[in-house]
DNA sequence: TTGTATGCGTTATCAC
DNA sequence: GTGATAACGCATACAA
């Protein structure tokens, strides 16, 4: 009976001299897929695996097959719903493709992305996924760091950013905006104020100018004054409404937060001022989270499907996608008693 | 000039080629300590990196230097704003110490986990860290495999299952659960209901059997038929209060249930009922997710320092406490509109 | 300071 | 079927 090192995992070559055969043998019974292994042997080797407690070194796996069964995932903030159910799809489909994923915040920052995006590469990983909301601009060092990854043969996706050259599945936020805008219109509002995220957000642009378009299509201007920017979290939406009532909020039926997370903030502001929510003063958001239909009243809003979203994005990566296509996401209008006098 | 191969990420040896140089000065300049490279033949070496755009292979570094710095967390969904928050101050603390976060869900299951433990062991992680909400009774192979880990070198944390063989950051919950038993029937309460977890579920059992024996303590009894046994989610809740308010109501007038995430269920479903919770019906949760001042009344519960908790457990792992060492967190009870009338 | 040679744990290509 | 043995990409002790 043979002893292994104290204080390190056994190996291969550890069970091999166990059960009395070569590493090449074990490594067939324990891995390989090609069957041609006695049965006899078969059974010694699992039997000194099972006894030493082994599990293959998976990085030195990588490192002789080339690849990994890893994917990395790349968000702005996991403690946010938004990207914390979109996170789940992804490990819910990655989880049956049995791969393993690993995940890092950007913390909303391009500079970090890209420094993230540079270490996951470096565990060369089946699939980089990345899902932080994009800024405007040319997002040229992460661009350059995916491109190198996937020109290495790596399967990247993008959630939420179209125009990227890397397969991209989105909801159209301009265009669901808009209709929101119209809906709400159609409900009988007139008076809007709009909580838009921090300048140069993407998707916080989109949703804010196509909400905008569907007001002006339905005969109806906003005071610029009317028109906040803030940071893209509750807080953000809580300070912005804050701002809001300071200005006297008289002249506003409806405010329309480009978030759930922020339109929740902002009803929180409200009702610190005495304000009833849905009966004051409307609310509407974007994105449909869970806690939509947690809040009293529950919040109109447009449900975007993120846990759908995390698992196409796998799926198209997976599938090797071509670099330009972009998976739509239908939006839907949700109304709520948040809006509804 | 060399050229390296087409779909494959540029290697050492392509850098070293590149720059006229070793593989060996190319690996110092990139990667090691000693800064002991002539100024030239670095930047030669940087200037080859990156116009190759070379990404260290991590893990074939990891097979070199038998170590990785990565993190291994397994959660039990980490769409709950319980595991995701505690995910968060995992990350934030991970960054911090330059370490990437591998994450992997168990879906409350007690095999899956120790599948994924045995999974995750593989890749030779700095730092595993465990925070599902433990069941009851032995968890024999979850032991094991964790045991596997540490005895190897690797450093093991727990999140809230105090009694297993590993460093472990947890709250009292039943002492907590107690406190606030009691600080509910000081602010009058009388007649309760309790929505438990499932059975099995430690977590649960604990905040159910203290809540009661606070309750016991103020000289309340609880009809058993008061005490419902659900899922661990937002449904749960909702379904269970919904069996409750079937059975009627009039002698009940507070609600306990052991997660916010339950709790706020349990509201959905007064509304739904068009009852109005905190007025004709008080509810009261347990962690002190963000949620719970979101919803309206905002909800009485227990904060537990999710976030922090995060950041002791790797802490706990990094410094490489003692198997038995607990750090108990502090709670508070905090009491919110949904319990006074 | 730099290069050579060897090892890390596995897989895979050969022979036997 | 099974066993040597050369890769895999990188780190490092040892020479030069």
């Amino acid at each position: 009976m043979t002893q292994q090192r104290a204080g390190a995992s056994p190996t291969l070559e550890d069970v091999a001299r166990e059960a009395g055969v070569s590493v090449a043998t074990a490594s067939r019974v324990l891995n390989g897929s090609s069957r041609t292994v006695g049965k006899d042997n078969a059974a010694r080797v699992l039997h000194a695996a099972s006894k030493l407690g082994y599990a293959p070194n998976l990085t030195a796996q990588a490192t002789a097959r080339g690849s990994t069964r890893t994917v990395a995932l790349v968000v702005s903030d996991i403690a946010d719903p938004y990207f914390s159910t979109l996170a789940a799809g992804v490990l819910e489909r990655a989880e049956a493709a049995g791969l393993i994923v690993t995940m890092a915040v950007s913390d909303r920052s391009a500079d970090q992305e890209r420094r993230i995006v540079a270490t996951l590469r470096g565990y060369r990983p089946h699939v980089i996924i990345v899902a932080g909301s994009r800024l405007d601009g040319p997002q040229d060092a992460l661009i350059e760091e995916l491109q190198a990854y996937t020109a290495a043969g790596g399967r990247a996706a993008v959630i939420s950013q179209p125009g990227l050259p890397f397969p991209t599945v989105a909801v159209d936020n301009a265009g669901a905006a808009k209709d929101l805008a119209l809906a709400l219109a159609g409900q009988g509002h007139r008076r809007f104020a709009v909580i838009c995220g921090p300048d140069g957000l993407r998707t916080s642009r989109d949703r804010c100018e196509g909400f905008l378009a569907g007001l002006s299509q339905a005969g109806i201007q906003v005071d610029g004054r009317r028109v906040l920017a803030t940071e893209f979290t509750e807080d953000g939406g809580h300070a912005a409404a804050t701002r809001l009532i300071a200005d006297g909020l008289d002249d506003v039926d409806l405010v329309f937060a480009v978030t759930d997370v922020m339109a929740i903030g902002a009803m929180r502001a409200l009702r610190d001022a005495d304000l009833v929510p849905g009966h004051d003063i409307a609310v509407a958001g974007f994105d449909d989270i869970g806690t939509a239909m947690d809040v009293d009243p529950a919040l109109t809003t447009v449900r975007v499907p993120l846990r759908e979203m995390g698992i196409r994005a796998m799926d198209l990566a997976l599938s090797g996608a071509e670099p330009a296509e972009v998976v739509w996401m239908p939006t839907e209008f949700v109304p709520r008693d948040s809006t509804s006098r």
